[in-house]
DNA sequence: GATATACTATGTCAATCGATAGATATTATC
DNA sequence: GATAATATCTATCGATTGACATAGTATATC
């Protein structure tokens, strides 16, 4: 009954306008989604938001939960984008097999620095950031694809690393645990910056730069005293 | 209109039937509220799942946001009450001129491993767990009152003694991201455990072992890390 | 037995929701 | 200029929501 979406055949203007159309609503969608949920934000809203009328969504996305998806993985997308570069080197470190620890320690810290510049660079980032938050606690048909993205980008290779520079088992609880506190240290820059703690504290350059030293500095200490317990 | 909750006057068995019914409400409206939000749930199915008709909220807790500011406030309760021993010690330590740099580093592990525990234990503490989550997250009247109370009771300490450590000022924005990063760890073990990370990783006494330890390690690495810096 | 408390049963209300039907406007191709 | 695909409109449907009003019942105290 619904065929949705028109991307198959290129007919110049017309199709630039629906482009541009489909990118607004999915704009709106991502901040209205992001500020108030899957239940919360309605399509009236959106609609009215991106300046297009109701069933403007329905043609575009076929219905509510078909315009969320296309937001999930669109920011899925942009995070698999981002970590491009990054990934097949901690997946070569990871195959072979006697890479050094201090690099392993090195990737760690590298990889969690570019975390950081994720959930706090690129357009619409407050809006991002509340997605990944609210990935972590909705029960939304979507928000299984952007988890399973974050364990395949960001998990994985954090506890692939760590594990190593442990000397332990990737499937150990203590090493999945670890990985989490890890994480945790970034995640929770996620959160709602309206609130107290981050107000003012915006995504300033110099905010995002203090928030890398941490991390950093943070997962140097933590890889030194791992060094330290598990050394040859 | 409305004159909300009889919480006056004793008449033992009437009065202890009235309680009970109470309790049973805000402890179905606990679990619904976490798993669906405030939006989410429906008055109607928290009415349902507690085995009471629509109207019984409304004559216990006035309406929907008074049964949540309700939940909150008791959720609040129960976190000054975790913390009630140890926060005089940080309190002192804090205002006390001289305090060894060793006792704030492990004044800031214990506080740090009893929220830990604040996370993981105690009654609906799945339920718990999600509200703290969605505390980050979602704008609705009482959470600001779990906010608040989290700032005072978790937050700040750390605050006061992560900067004491540091020898920095605690309205240094480093100090303020450098708290973030530590408590971090810790708050992203309230996420879902229905998720594949945490699944199957319950909330048995090991688990929760293996969490404190973590995080007391971790934290331990980078107090020596901080104290190594900041040597006089 | 009068009275207050602690509910329950039923029904209604306006508001809002997602979804859809169906007409119309715009544009590209032949 | 006819035709068909694409894009957008108005209008409305049925379901659900929070809230409230009214009436009734069971129990316990005085």
């Amino acid at each position: 009954m619904t065929d949705i979406p028109p991307t198959s055949r290129r007919r110049p203007t017309v199709q630039a306008r629906g482009e541009d159309t489909r990118r607004r609503i999915l704009e709106t969608a991502l901040d209205l989604f992001a500020a108030q949920g899957y239940e919360g934000a309605s399509t009236r809203q959106i609609a009215e938001g991106a300046g297009v009328n109701l069933p403007a969504i329905q043609y575009y996305f076929g219905n509510k939960e078909g315009l969320y998806r296309a937001v999930i993985e669109d920011i899925a997308a942009d995070t698999d984008r981002h970590m491009a570069s990054l990934a097949p080197r901690v997946q070569g470190a990871l195959v072979a097999p006697e890479t050094p620890r201090k690099e392993l320690a090195a990737l760690l810290c590298e990889m969690l620095e570019t975390f950081v510049v994720l959930v706090t660079s690129g357009t619409q980032v407050e809006s991002r950031r509340l997605i990944f938050a609210r990935a972590e606690i909705e029960e939304t048909p979507g928000l299984d694809i952007l988890h399973e993205n974050g364990m395949r980008q960001i998990f994985n290779p954090c506890l692939g690393l760590f594990a190593r520079l442990h000397g332990k088992s990737v499937t150990d609880q203590e090493m999945t645990f670890r990985t989490l506190a890890l994480i945790g240290q970034v995640v929770i820059f996620c959160n709602n910056n309206k609130r107290p703690v981050l107000a003012g504290a915006g995504l300033d350059a110099e905010s995002v730069r203090l928030m890398k030293l941490v991390v950093r500095e943070h997962t140097e200490a933590i890889c030194r005293a791992a060094l330290a317990a598990s050394a040859p």
